[in-house]
DNA sequence: AATAGTGTAATAGTTATCTAGTACACTGCA
DNA sequence: TGCAGTGTACTAGATAACTATTACACTATT
């Protein structure tokens, strides 16, 4: 997996999961792959992994159950929770960076709608 | 200033210094605060910023003059093109995380539309 | 010439992150 | 019971980023 070497690798592998289980791609309760499985097919250190799974079990979207394997959580509260605060960060990131560089809403809108566009076109191929 | 923990700080004090030059806060041709100033007002170390500097040097966004300071390019094409860039950096990631998540194009529309409606009540206080 | 203000360079020490490696603890099954 | 598969813990070393400090080089002004 490629890495923004500008973030520590086990907050990218955070982000990674929440995705993951965003979009169901990890469901309910579902077992995720071990923790050595993980840092072969992330190319990363177990400990990075743990370092990040640890911290998601800290927020109980992952659960532990030793010998067996970590789970994701069925707490369906916490799950709609992540995918609402997940999708309102990234709005809001580009609102306040935008707006950070004096750009009106209007253009905000007008901007992603043509980039939309491009990349519509751009499949055209 | 506030720093997000997660990204080196001389990395973000190169993006608020494109930040002051889109916004022309600083404009082409003019002096920037000298190194130990901007040390002072964004409570850093000197060669944190001098880290930022040399890199927005390199890239031509910035023109050092020795004994004198630093001084914003006079050259409009770099100057356009830092603001299309730094715009469309914004946007692109906004796309791409939204897509990672199976948001549509036309959900990113409705959410970023909801975003701005949700600010604009928040500011009739 | 001296000085104040500028950028630049270099060293040393601290912290966070990442890696490598080893060891231990629990679970389920043969 | 033994073993394979799981999570967890710990130590040690490498690297990048940041800080603190000192020193040096150039420019403009007095």
């Amino acid at each position: 997996m490629k890495f923004d070497d500008k973030v520590p690798i086990y907050y990218q592998i955070k982000q990674y999961i929440y995705r993951e289980i965003i979009i169901e791609h990890l469901k309910p309760g579902q077992q995720i792959p071990a923790v050595r499985q993980l840092a072969v097919t992330l190319t990363v250190n177990v400990n990075t992994i743990q370092r990040a799974l640890s911290e998601l079990i800290d927020e109980d979207v992952l659960v532990s159950k030793r010998g067996k394997g970590n789970f994701v959580t069925e707490d369906t509260e916490v799950l709609k929770n992540l995918k609402k605060r997940t999708v309102e960060e990234q709005v809001s990131n580009l609102y306040d960076n935008l707006t950070a560089l004096r750009i009106s809403p209007d253009k905000m809108l007008t901007y992603l709608e043509n980039y939309i566009n491009s990349r519509k076109e751009a499949n055209h191929d």
